[in-house]
DNA sequence: TCCATATTTCTATAACTATGGAACTATATA
DNA sequence: TATATAGTTCCATAGTTATAGAAATATGGA
């Protein structure tokens, strides 16, 4: 990841409403929510939330598909850990034992790894 | 810790030039940086550094102390370890399992925390 | 085709943020 | 005390971002 694509994804965060959304979305998990949904809950105008939507999705934070007439926003993850290991890189005077990389996947997603590879640290 | 303050911290790294300084720190590691190399480094001029580094502290993500005419950074490591673990709080859907907790804190710390608590899940 | 629903795009406005020159404050040293 | 160094605060300006009303687009069903 790259410091201009990291601050896209730093910016999409930085604002209440979009954070809110967001973290609505990790804790939704895989089957994401539709956009009215999302508005009603957090109580933020049609517009507005489709302003914050694009800059979510632009930012690689979530992804949307349609259906039928809703269109459902997830988030995604791999976005969101990129983001953090960004952040983390080189952490401590390169000294990286005991930094554990910020991992959040979809449980069948981390199963699947699991049994393939060795992982974090 | 509250949606307000991780909004502020986020914002703190949602700019290049703090991105740049926070990520410099985090590889400085404990000792930190003085402003003047930080400046001389990144190339940016002293108020507008004097500026972002308000803001990272203000944020709490890093903290500052004097050593004679020097005023020294360095990452605090706390601050950027709650703000992680905000960003992924109640992770797919409640299920936290695999997700690791985001860590980062300077070698000494860390070697504490492992021979006290058994730590992340 | 016509209508309702779901959501987006357009637009103007108001609010916020970044920048660096000039002036200021704090510390150290002679 | 005078001088130099390290860094901050003040300020004006330029640029960016958030907001929601009105209009537009996309889909599904009668």
């Amino acid at each position: 990841m790259e410091s201009k694509i990291a601050v896209t994804a730093l910016s999409a965060l930085a604002q209440e409403n979009r954070l809110d959304v967001f973290r609505l979305l990790v804790q939704a998990g895989a089957p994401g929510l539709p956009a009215g949904q999302i508005a009603e809950r957090l109580g933020i105008a049609a517009p507005t939330l489709s302003f914050h939507l694009a800059q979510l999705k632009h930012a690689g934070l979530v992804h949307q598909r349609r259906d039928g007439r809703s269109l459902i926003y997830a988030t995604n993850y791999d976005g969101m850990n990129a983001l953090m290991s960004f952040l983390t890189e080189n952490c401590c005077a390169g000294d990286r034992a005991g930094c554990g990389v910020p991992v959040c996947e979809p449980q069948s997603a981390r199963l699947v790894r699991r049994k393939s590879k060795g992982a974090r640290s």
